[in-house]
RNA sequence: GCUCCGAUAGUGUAGUCCGGCCAAUCAUUCCGGCCUUUCGAGCCGAAGACUCGGGUUCGAAUCCCGGUCGGAGCACCA
């Protein structure tokens, strides 16, 4: 991580500000992770911020702010400070009336498209030399729900005549009349700030020394920089960072999942096509492997897209070692073994760590692939992996004859290895961003409830429900 | 239309502020080889980049100007 431009002996007061309006994603987290890192380095506080103040067009979502909670400590961003911008209407509103009595706000009336033709031409709308007095009645009447919708918001006088036209006065408080998702505030407020107010107040009341967003919020800076002026505040110190595109999931926006989720086209915000926190918590990916992932990605000013075999490749290596193997047969077909007595297979836990074998027992019948029985011929002589070797003796139905359990020969004859499953394993059933995979497995797979494993010759899986067959989450290869 | 920002290997990233130590770092990916009763992993090796054109300079990835490409803002969204 690059330095921060931290004086000498100060702490850092950073945040991170979502609108709970889902849960958090695999973009929100990039936030989360640097600016929660940063404290942990210089030492200070980490708040998360609600920025809650749209009951509208990006209504919040009330589970989301626990799932937020809950996920930033899962990410070891513990935050040491909450605050619900919806608590904190009141403020905003002392604010407005403080900047409106300075001359530095005004109630304006203007259409939108009316307004936008104004500040386009550098024109002051015909609302914007009217009188503190006369604002201060204006908002008044605005805050007990006097106009309706539209028909009146509060801007912040900039420059209109400012060179560049996103920097023009803006607006700081709009009418809404939809009630609130959360019960406390529900219908409690008809008039809600804009972000660039909220943010502004905010990150001044919070004591925010630095700020680390993304860089479509650079104009923010500027138009917050006049707030900041009227009220004799200092400016956090700012940086910005470009957007962060997943080869894997493409574009893909908040409201748009949950209208998905809703039609049952996932089966919800953990579905494991999904890019969301909780869809890679239940597949396996550890915390440690997401936190390297955002760190190494830095906070350029780029945009950039970035392929998720990264982030595998993290959690590959913190998992590995942990992970037991088992033998799991996708899309199975069985097959018949002669000249050989039911025995008992014993392959280890981990060909690596040692933690003990698992007990199979094998019959004259037994699971194998589709897809490695397909590549077979008579005469084929092939290793199924930890038991013995075989030679195929018939195709349709599948057959074999048991050779020898000999792994020198394996080595001499350079014998294909197959893994397998036995006749009373049991059914599993693999839920993976490439669809379903269903199939047999071992026994023993029952004991690993919420493991991440090894399904041998297929990839980690972490283990959801073992309760009638066995559900698994794949993670990765 | 106006305004702002960015550009280093396939993908990320370091270096750019304060020009020489950069024939450019690290990770991932890909390709070989070793090892392994799976697949990862591990070990060894290899490939691969300074957006273009000018300028300043003894010297430019780094500074200046212009072009190109990409992104963003100009919301009663965050």
């Amino acid at each position: 991580m690059k330095e921060l431009d931290v004086e000498e002996g100060q702490e850092v007061v950073m945040r991170f500000a979502p609108n709970p309006n889902g849960p958090p994603t695999l973009g929100s987290t990039r936030g989360i992770i640097v600016n929660s890192e940063y404290v942990k380095k210089y030492g200070g506080k980490f708040i998360i911020r609600f920025d809650d103040t749209d009951p509208q067009t990006k209504r919040p979502m009330l589970e989301a702010y626990d799932w937020y909670i809950d996920d930033c400590k899962w990410l070891g961003a513990d935050p040491d400070e909450v605050v619900i911008a919806s608590d904190r209407i009141p403020l905003y509103y002392d604010y407005a009336n403080k900047l409106i009595k300075l001359g530095h706000a005004y109630v304006c009336f203007c259409d939108g498209a009316d307004f936008k033709k104004c500040k386009d031409a550098k024109q002051a709308c015909p609302h914007r030399d009217a009188s503190p007095e006369e604002n201060l009645k204006h908002w008044e009447k605005m805050l007990s729900g006097e106009y309706e919708e539209k028909s009146a918001v509060l801007r912040i006088k900039t420059d209109i005549q400012h060179k560049d036209p996103a920097l023009r006065d803006f607006g700081a408080f709009r009418i809404v009349k939809t009630p609130h998702p959360r019960q406390e505030i529900a219908d409690k407020y008809c008039v809600w700030p804009l972000l660039d107010f909220e943010g502004a107040i905010e990150d001044h009341e919070l004591g925010m020394t630095h700020i680390i967003r993304g860089k479509d919020l650079m104009d923010s800076e500027k138009r917050q920089g006049y707030i900041y002026k009227y009220l004799g505040w200092k400016y956090p110190k700012t940086t910005h960072w470009g957007r962060v595109k997943i080869h894997e999931f493409g574009k893909f926006s908040t409201s748009g999942l949950r209208h998905a989720i809703e039609e049952g086209e996932y089966s919800g915000w953990d579905d494991p096509r999904l890019p969301t926190i909780r869809a890679l918590r239940r597949r396996g990916i550890v915390p440690e492997a997401i936190r390297k992932f955002m760190l190494d990605m830095g906070v350029g000013e780029t945009d950039i897209s970035i392929s998720l075999d990264t982030l595998y490749a993290e959690n590959r290596k913190l998992i590995d070692s942990g992970a037991n193997r088992y033998f799991f047969v996708w899309d199975p077909t069985d097959i018949d073994i002669t000249g050989t007595e039911p025995c008992i297979a014993t392959p280890s836990l981990h060909p690596a760590e040692d933690r003990g074998n698992r007990e199979i027992e094998v019959g004259p019948k037994l699971y194998v692939c589709k897809e490695d029985a397909e590549k077979l011929s008579i005469g084929s002589r092939i290793r199924l992996k930890d038991l013995y070797n075989i030679e195929i003796t018939s195709l349709e139905p599948l057959q074999a004859r048991y050779l020898d359990d000999s792994i020198v020969s394996v080595k001499k004859e350079r014998m294909k290895i197959i893994h397998w499953a036995p006749v009373n394993g049991m059914p599993v059933t693999v839920l993976s961003p490439e669809g379903e995979f269903r199939g047999i497995g071992e026994k023993q797979i029952a004991t690993e409830l919420d493991n991440v494993v090894q399904f041998e010759r297929f990839g980690f899986c972490r283990i959801d429900d073992v309760g009638k067959g066995i559900v698994a989450y794949f993670t990765h290869k």
